[in-house]
DNA sequence: AGTGAAACTCGCCGTCC
DNA sequence: GGACGGCGAGTTTCACT
């Protein structure tokens, strides 16, 4: 892996704000002609530095405006269990995020849904419906205070 | 508000995982010719459908490779610490996210960040200097098992 | 709401420095 | 590593349905 200068920095800041910049218009900003831009974002792209293009949803409108982050506490931490409770997981939609983490809980989800009942429902029908699950401890989002998909790129 | 039909819906789950499909393959896949999904996209950002295209980025390769989630108490409830406490959050560029909670907890912070003695030095002299802050408890990431950006669209 | 085509711009590639 | 130029492809708009 290559290092990265100062105009790939300011490349990948500009993306992860707005992928829809033109080449034309990202090297206008940097004061470059277009051909060396467009080979740096394919360079970027296939390095992996880029991992996707996305458009970012407004989940209000799309009659998913709970969030909740539920900690999830395994009963017996073999390895079969965990793999297929991170399997089964990821064919959950309503389960956004979900890391394995250090610490007394196991595992913590990020949650998207519609009302209470759906969620109540999607607790007892899907997510307890995986084997070995010892503890459920959800909490609700009062309010989104800040969610960028952006890094910070020193 | 109006309703979305099925073809709006489908635009919208092929675009939260590819924003940079052409309007052509959009139109082929749905059947249709390039013009009236044109309109249909454009009419879905305006109405703020879509919020905006972003890039997302490989944060191991950005060194960023560490994330936390740190909860964080309130020593006082004041409307006015509660409004400073938000405001300063969003200047630093290591949080990622920030909701306010229900619960014990008043506010769980998703945290990117580089090595352990920089996330140290990130909760020493960047959060704690935050006026009214009671308790901090900070758990960390082993795994990302799932992390999508987009939603479940009914 | 959708079709089809025209006009314009940009992305992409080769060549040269 | 960057500049320049040309062709193909995508975007945007419009007249018609």
């Amino acid at each position: 892996m290559e290092h990265l200068d100062e105009t790939d920095k300011t490349i990948l800041r500009i993306l992860q704000q707005d992928a829809k910049v033109t080449t034309k218009e990202l090297a206008g900003r940097l004061g470059l002609t277009i051909s060396p831009v467009y080979e740096r974002i394919k360079r970027l792209e296939s390095l992996g530095y880029i991992r996707q293009y996305v458009a970012v949803l407004n989940k209000d409108l799309l009659s998913q405006p709970i969030t909740t982050f539920c900690q999830v506490s395994m009963r017996y931490h073999d390895k079969a269990f965990i793999e297929k409770f991170e399997e089964e997981i990821q064919k959950l939609e309503e389960v956004q995020e979900c890391y394995h983490m250090a610490g007394e809980v196991d595992f913590l989800l990020k949650i998207n849904i519609g009302s209470l009942p759906e969620y109540h429902d999607f607790v007892r029908n899907k997510l307890s419906k995986i084997e070995n699950i010892g503890t459920l401890n959800s909490t609700f989002v009062l309010k989104e205070i800040k969610h960028t998909t952006g890094y910070h790129i020193a």
